[in-house]
DNA sequence: GCGACATATGCCTGTCAAGGCATGTACGGT
DNA sequence: ACCGTACATGCCTTGACAGGCATATGTCGC
């Protein structure tokens, strides 16, 4: 099984999102876009393994960057992220309705 | 309800769900519990590829089993994927809100 | 218990991703 | 032009994981 030959494939927002690490660079850059070094300072982890990252999530379309003077700013792009919640939207409905009739059960004991 | 109370079991669940496969297992599941032998039909995948699968999703939460006479009927268990959803809710905001921006625009530019 | 069926597991191999370290590149200030 | 800052990239090693194949476990009907 050997994807040589087709050249690389860009990996999809669930393999990238695998990275307990990645996802903290989002959670990072959910409140405020920021360059590479504030992510260093902020998340305790070596600035190429930062680069790294950046670059796993630039390529597969979840943050985008400019640049400003030296510094590179990066900050979400939310496409994909709506690609994983339509995926997850259909299972939404297995607990929502549960959910509701709970709610609608504390409601009723708690005015 | 808060997101910390998600905790451990949300980075086991990206990982599992990062495989393709599993998630095909999952899409099957949602519309009906299976035994092992319909989902190695359904999926095309060979039998001990999917029992792997199963594992895996197994020891994650996503699944449980029960036993029927020679098969094991696997269903979804929504917890860790509710975990998923508790954390893209946060992202979820980021593009609702925009859109609710988007509406009101054209809103007020259509009498 | 025996044989057939359904599923789980062990072993092996190829693939690939992550982090440390060193180095390359781009830009700005002086 | 030089130096320092900010970031990217290349190389290397380690480790995880997926799939194929063979085999073990478990369950039923007889």
């Amino acid at each position: 099984m050997s994807l040589a030959e087709y050249g690389r494939v860009t990996a999809d927002a669930f393999t990238v999102l695998a990275e307990p690490t990645r996802r903290r660079i989002l959670d990072r850059l959910r409140r405020a876009e920021s360059s590479v070094g504030e992510l260093v300072t902020d998340l305790g982890v070596s600035q190429p393994t930062v680069s790294k990252h950046l670059r796993v999530l630039r390529e597969a379309g979840l943050v985008s960057s400019r640049t400003a003077a030296q510094q590179r700013i990066y900050r979400i792009e939310v496409r994909p992220l709506q690609a994983v919640d339509g995926w997850l939207a259909p299972y939404r409905r297995l607990w929502t309705s549960h959910l509701d009739a709970l709610e609608r059960h504390l409601d009723s004991q708690e005015p």
